[in-house]
DNA sequence: CACTTCATATAGCGTTGCTATAGGTGCTAG
DNA sequence: CTAGCACCTATAGCAACGCTATATGAAGTG
């Protein structure tokens, strides 16, 4: 029950850590309880982590491995469209099946301080989403669209959370992440006009040239020209139509 | 600068917990601050609300007050999905404007505990959405639609607050609150479109682009970059792709 | 061996949320 | 007028918290 075994204090206490973490119902851990289940006092663990908060990120990060490794054990399936889907779906298993864990890794919220977590997942979905969008199938940015469909996964996600786990009706995530999807793909209802309301394709097809010029290196541009290139093509592609 | 007047201690214990929350940014709030600025000493505040988290509890409803009435403000317009709009917007402004209170009312996740505030809110939402339901220009039942739209709304919001002020970028809830009220809606117009398979390139983007920007009259860039613009784009058109 | 460096322990500081106890205040009853 | 009775507030202090100044041990290097 304890971890006084031949382990480093440091492994230790990370993994007495984690494991009062996830037995905590919500409430707080104390830095006494930690040292103490992991046979160590305390500036043991202030001189490996410096700081409990410290110590709180490294867990989070050993978390943020298997969540990564989650995101990425499906390989790529050809529709990137459907890798979203899946990527959605497995960060809200994630959320659920280690509720203490993530709300300290994404419901630790403070004003304009981002932990650093948010911004790996964001870029681990905008990635993704750049598949997406040299396939053409992109309405927008990836970025804007990775920023949109990860806040609405992790508000969905902690509205599942303070539910009680019988009562929890998935279909509102798998509702919520279509709706998501479908709003930035560009596999939408559309006239053949390319002025009809919503995007134009010329705004598709810019996000796709922008996204496919960014992956591969290109030399039919110079850089200077590239660089006002890809401006001009920023501003296509962020222009709404009125 | 406190609150030593003639009010009663228990106004001015909430007063003073308000202003001092509001004026924290993010850090914790300690019962002894509390208690100096409302000129008390600290049995009465368990006197009257029983705990620390009492008086937030207190303070949130206050807070809460507030809320509905700016969602209430506005009459219902005859529409009820564009009443909702303004809801989620009402819901963000009011996330931005005290997202320390923001965050105490909607931040405070626990798992399987849900704050009563949170469900208050569903359930003006839910209200909201019966109207449009009756109209019949709803897709799915109130109650999960309005589940659905709060999850979204409560994710953008506490993304947006975890961004710094000046990099707000408002689009991301005007996209997400869209997506979310078109995907409830029963007004859409469904169509499948052909699904390219995926062999898309640099090449195949740039010449899209090239047709689109044809074919349209984009007002983007001038004449004379749209010349430039053209000219770049016939060189990666004809490139062979390396 | 002398010396440095890293890692852990002893003991305790200041602050936290909270409370056992007691004292003052204003009310109504006799 | 006063006795009693709620109600409200203050004094003082507890246990637990995050954290640290300081000292001790172990391990490697000259």
């Amino acid at each position: 029950m304890s971890f006084d075994g031949q382990l480093p204090p440091k492994t230790r206490l990370l993994r007495a850590a984690a494991e009062l973490l996830a037995k905590s119902a919500g409430g707080a851990v104390s830095t006494r309880q930690i040292t103490q289940l992991a046979g160590v006092t305390a500036p043991t663990l202030y001189h490996h982590f410096g700081d409990k908060e410290g110590l709180f990120d490294a867990v989070v990060a050993a978390g943020f491995e298997e969540y990564v490794a989650g995101e990425r054990d499906f390989a790529p399936s050809g529709q990137p469209l459907e890798d979203i889907r899946r990527m959605w779906d497995n960060h809200v298993q994630f959320g659920l099946k280690q509720p203490e864990l993530y709300l300290v890794m994404f419901g630790n919220i403070r004003p304009e301080s981002r932990p650093a977590v948010v911004a790996d997942a964001e870029g681990l979905m905008e990635e993704m989403l750049n598949k997406a969008a040299v396939t053409g199938q992109l309405n927008v940015p990836p970025r804007e669209a990775a920023r949109s469909i990860l806040a609405a996964n992790v508000g969905v996600t902690l509205m599942l959370i303070t539910e009680k786990a019988p009562e929890r009706n998935l279909e509102l995530s798998t509702m919520t992440r279509d709706a998501m999807i479908f709003a930035v793909s560009s596999d939408q209802a559309k006239s053949s006009s390319p002025d009809s309301s919503g995007k134009s394709s010329v705004v598709v097809a810019a996000i796709a040239l922008n996204a496919a010029l960014q992956a591969s290196h290109s030399d039919q541009l110079s850089s200077s020209e590239l660089k006002l290139f890809l401006e001009w093509l920023h501003r296509i592609s962020t222009s709404s139509t009125s």
